[in-house]
DNA sequence: AGCACGCCGACT
DNA sequence: GTCGGCGTGCTC
């Protein structure tokens, strides 16, 4: 498959087509082609029912129907036609997670008004016609038109800069001085220049941007992790790689995982290459989103910088694909698809001969593996001159220095902090978890709230007076009287939350100014970049947070970060505890010390000998994932081996968990290729939304067809009524 | 996914 | 009697 061995298949009118549409008939339909014929890829509209839907013409049409019920495609849409490797990797991916093609169609054509030709709108320009009298109103318009040669304007736009009334262009018009025009509304971008400067790079940025760029050269798949320390510069080095595939002619796609992150990429990206990039995720206006696809579709957007979902993006010549913070849990998509973005850039890459660049300080195992199996490149950078080492780490061992009742600080840390208090430094206090307090009991009775529709406990949140909980959403209010004993003012909050720790922060430094960072303060993305920019001004000088203040900040004045609970991340048996703990501590971590100063971080811990967390505090990163792939590969679970998570859900238990007995009674077929099937269990959150949930796992040895033969087994069960379910190829959890 | 068809309970 | 609940089936 390459860019330039397209075999594209015409239908001459009236013969018979297969059609894949966005609706949820698992299978292709059949249609004729339209007077004119039509272009395998094209994308067409066509009747189903009493409706009419949006489909691609994916191929011949097998001619099983009854052909006197087979219609004629409506429409052919007026957007360039689906690329063969577009269609192969949708195909792949359908295949590689058990996903319907008609779903794949739909995530590829996520954008608003497909069906409708391109979007006009009246522009006004210089005619031939002479003015009968020029007045001063319409000298000053011709001035700008004349300016501004062979421009268009929309009427309103021209009359204020001119500074006339757009009576004075409609005069004009009638002239012919001026004509009116129909353009379309979806313009190109702005053409990118990869010849600006770059920033100066130090010579490990130099080397590792020129051996990147010489990879594009090739035109041939490869794929790169790039691995630096925060403050490397991995983006200046990547956006080289960006550069020389500008030069080249083909579109890059830059996948990041948080939004909150990318009014900074934006920026620094517009300093290099002059003008900003196309954006596809969900803050991106419908018309803007209208504009992006079809541009993509048509080779007039150079660069997109997105969210997961712009894999699917009908791009004509991609060359580089970027995953940053290519370990983020965030790429992994768990409602309706399951897939992974970082895996499916490899494949997407793979197919039409791009380049892909993963770039992260903590890379996933995964990746780390494939790494060092040859797979990929890898490129390690160092840190950059001046730039602070990563902190110091200290583990407080918290059966030593016991927390008094009701507190969490420890009385190491309150002193570290106020020593930092009393040199005008910050301190950051990391808790990952929301809210006041996790858990609220009875005293009387022992009484602990839950949510009413899942089997998850309701979190005090005080800041918005009331519990919730994490599972639903469900909100209820603070109970005086417990619900179960009735008893009056026996209520108590159990544990910490960032809320909570703020306030003990409050009480025991009572005159330092305190910032709380959490995704629920009701902050909307626009205020919470402000209130972090004053921040890192000095606003603050003891910040508390959740895993939100792990991403990419900058916060120079941080010499110390205490991590109130280290253990958080390994309790639950989660396949992955152990690498995300490490990930996210190292990257808490790392916000200290960013300037001059280096900085400390404080570990409160019950276990400082459990080896993840001996393994933060050495610095020791390649032992680290050297140990955790052994554990791994003698387990035979990921990367070593293959796993699937299945979970069945429905609103009655004894049928969700009848349904389960009966897969695991039919998975033969799953055994004689070598996979073990676990389970039935409840899964770890036995009951969402008033669902039921049973899951069971599926293990492989590495090199089985594993997908085929879970299809066979999925395809062979008829799930009665309500039932759904649900199957995770390469779980990242198993919830 | 929509939308029609169709077969049983509690109302004007 | 009928209005309407949503189970079942169909769409090239």
């Amino acid at each position: 498959m390459n860019e330039t061995g397209q075999t594209r298949d015409f239908y001459a009118q009236g013969e018979l087509v297969a059609v894949l549409t966005a609706q949820p008939l698992d299978r292709f339909l059949d249609y004729k082609a339209p007077e004119g014929g039509v272009m395998q890829g094209a994308y067409v509209e066509v009747p189903l029912g009493p409706r009419k839907v949006l489909g691609v013409v994916w191929g011949t049409g097998e001619g099983k129907f009854d052909p006197a019920k087979i219609r004629k495609i409506s429409n052919v849409l007026e957007v360039a036609p689906m690329r063969e490797e577009m269609q192969v990797f949708l195909q792949k991916v359908a295949d590689y997670t058990l996903t319907p093609m008609t779903a794949m169609l739909r995530l590829a054509t996520r954008a608003p008004g497909l069906t409708n030709p391109p979007s006009m709108q009246r522009v006004v320009a210089l005619g031939s016609g002479e003015p009968d009298r020029l007045t001063p109103a319409r000298e000053k318009v011709l001035a700008v038109l004349e300016d501004q040669e062979g421009q268009h304007f929309m009427p309103g736009e021209l009359a204020q800069m001119a500074g006339v009334t757009p009576s004075v262009i409609k005069g004009l018009v009638k002239q012919g001085v001026i004509v009116e025009l129909e353009t379309p509304r979806d313009v190109p971008y702005a053409k990118l220049d990869p010849s600006l400067p770059s920033k100066t790079l130090t010579p490990s940025q130099a080397t590792a941007a020129s051996q990147l760029q010489a990879h594009l050269q090739t035109s041939e798949y490869q794929t790169t992790l790039l691995k630096g320390v925060t403050g490397s510069g991995k983006t200046e080095v990547y956006l080289e790689a960006v550069a020389e595939c500008l030069r080249q002619g083909r579109q890059a796609l830059v996948l990041l995982p948080e939004i909150a992150l990318t009014v900074e990429f934006l920026d620094r990206f517009e300093t290099r290459f002059g003008r900003r990039p196309a954006e596809w995720h969900s803050g991106v206006t419908m018309t803007e989103r209208r504009r992006c696809w079809r541009m993509v579709g048509q080779g007039d957007a150079q660069v997109v910088v997105g969210a997961r979902s712009s894999l699917y993006l009908p791009f004509q010549n991609l060359g580089l694909i970027i995953v940053d913070e290519e370990h983020d849990t965030s790429y992994k998509q768990e409602d309706g698809v399951f897939y992974s973005a970082r895996d499916m850039a490899v494949m997407r890459a793979s197919i039409c001969g791009a380049s892909v660049v993963l770039a992260s300080a903590t890379p996933s195992l995964e990746t780390w593996v494939n790494a060092k199996a040859g797979k990929y490149t890898r490129i390690d950078l160092e840190k950059r001159f001046g730039a602070a080492e990563l902190p110091d780490m200290c583990a407080i061992d918290l059966r030593e220095d016991a927390l008094e009742t009701g507190r969490w600080i420890s009385s190491t840390l309150v002193e570290q902090v106020k020593s930092r208090l009393e040199l005008g430094e910050q301190s950051l206090l990391f808790l990952n978890r929301r809210g006041y307090a996790p858990l609220t009991v009875c005293r009387a009775c022992g009484e602990q709230v839950g949510c009413d529709h899942c089997d998850a406990r309701m979190v005090e949140h005080r800041f918005h007076a009331h519990l919730m909980c994490h599972q639903c959403g469900e909100t209820k209010p603070i109970p005086d009287k417990c619900p179960s004993c009735g008893v009056d003012g026996r209520m108590a909050a159990v544990g910490p939350g960032v809320e909570r720790l703020a306030e003990e922060a409050a009480d025991r430094f009572p005159d330092a100014r305190i910032s709380v960072l959490s995704s629920d303060m009701s902050l909307s993305a626009r205020a919470l970049k402000s209130r972090i920019a004053e921040i890192a001004n000095g606003d603050a000088d003891i910040i508390i947070g959740t895993q939100l203040v792990a991403k990419g900040h900058n916060f120079p004045l941080l010499t110390c970060v205490g991590v109130i609970d280290c253990d958080l991340g390994l309790q639950g048996g989660d396949l992955r505890a152990a690498e995300r703990t490490f990930q996210l501590i190292r990257q808490v971590a790392g916000r200290a010390g960013r300037a001059e100063k280096k900085g400390v971080a404080y570990l409160q811990t019950h276990q400082p000998e459990h080896p993840v967390i001996k393994a933060i505090i050495a610095g020791e990163e390649d032992q680290f994932w050297q140990a955790e792939a052994l554990s791994r590969e003698q387990a035979g679970v990921p990367p070593y081996g293959r796993m699937a998570g299945i979970v069945i859900t429905g609103p009655e238990l004894s049928v969700v968990s009848n349904v389960a007995q009966q897969l695991v009674r039919t998975s033969n077929g799953l055994r004689q290729i070598g996979a073990e099937v676990y389970g039935p269990a409840p899964a770890p959150i036995a009951r969402v939304r008033g669902k039921h949930r049973i899951r069971l796992l599926v293990k492989a040895p590495k090199g089985v067809m594993l997908q085929p033969a879970l299809a066979a087994w999925r395809n062979a069960v008829r799930l009665p009524n309500n039932v759904r379910m649900n199957i995770d190829i390469d779980p990242q959890s198993f919830y």
